[in-house]
DNA sequence: ATGGTTGCTTAGCAA
């Protein structure tokens, strides 16, 4: 089983790259993150044709988040579900071949005296809520998605620059912490201990070119799923030519349980 | 120290 996931950067823009990679990859499962789209402009005929369902938690502007994927989904759920009055489309799952997966599209968190910088920390103890209330670490789960928190500095191209940023600031990375102690394994970094590989790039800046990134895109799996995982990738060329995301996608496989 | 880029929406925000 193929999970992939993928912060699109606007489904619409993306769509021709998507189904590229759909076909190059054949994932079973693909989470997709800032579709910047409703859900009735979501290219779901296209994506159908191509052989996949839909899962859709969309959103006008920002953020929007899916599921694709080749087995039908069931016991879909939109949210972090704890009664919160929260407009934002960051988080939707369901049960696929008897995994519970997850797309997520944690806050960015603008800068760390701002108030969107509260609301990260707050979404990221509401994950942990949810995880706690409503799953079991002893289960097959994946938690995919744009994490916007890079675990250590073997996920920073350039640490020093980055330090004080909401992307690395010792509280984002206690926080997300908080999530895994759950009991998540970073399925990635097991197969890529050294580090030195990233999933983000800025657009400005000549990011790319001078491999100024980081790993903010991450694939966490319980033990009994992280057990299976036979490869882990990053496309990192999907970054590459025209009308890029800013982001790469991440490719882990299993193995049948 | 600022500005650099992209996308949605159409001047300004978010990333």
């Amino acid at each position: 089983m193929k999970i992939a996931t993928w912060n699109v950067n606007s489904i619409r823009s993306r769509l021709e790259r998507l189904l590229a990679l759909l076909e190059r990859h054949q994932p079973d499962v693909l989470c997709l993150q800032e579709l910047k789209a409703t859900d009735d402009v979501f290219p779901r005929d296209e994506i159908t044709q191509a052989g996949y369902y839909s899962v859709v938690y969309g959103q006008k502007t920002y953020n929007g988040v899916a599921i694709l994927s080749r087995s039908e989904p069931s016991d879909i759920r939109c949210g972090l579900e704890d009664g919160v009055d929260d407009p934002q489309a960051r988080l939707v799952s369901a049960e696929i071949d008897g995994v519970r997966v997850l797309s997520a599209y944690i806050p960015n968190g603008s800068s760390v005296d701002s108030d969107k910088f509260a609301y990260k920390l707050q979404w990221l103890s509401r994950l942990r809520q949810l995880l706690d209330r409503a799953y079991d670490p002893e289960k097959p789960l994946a938690i995919c998605g744009d994490f916007n928190v890079a675990i250590d500095d073997l996920d920073v191209a350039e640490p020093n620059k980055w330090a004080d940023s909401v992307l690395c600031v010792p509280q984002v990375r206690e926080a997300l912490a908080t999530v895994t102690q759950w009991g998540l394994v970073d399925t990635y970094r097991e197969r890529h201990p050294e580090g030195g590989l990233y999933s983000w790039w800025d657009y400005r800046q000549l990011a790319f070119p001078k491999n100024n990134g980081l790993r903010i895109d991450h694939v966490f799996a319980t033990a009994p799923l992280a057990q299976r995982c036979v490869a882990a990738e990053i496309d990192r060329d999907e970054r590459k030519g025209q009308k890029p995301s800013d982001h790469a996608p991440v490719i882990v496989e299993f193995a049948q349980g």
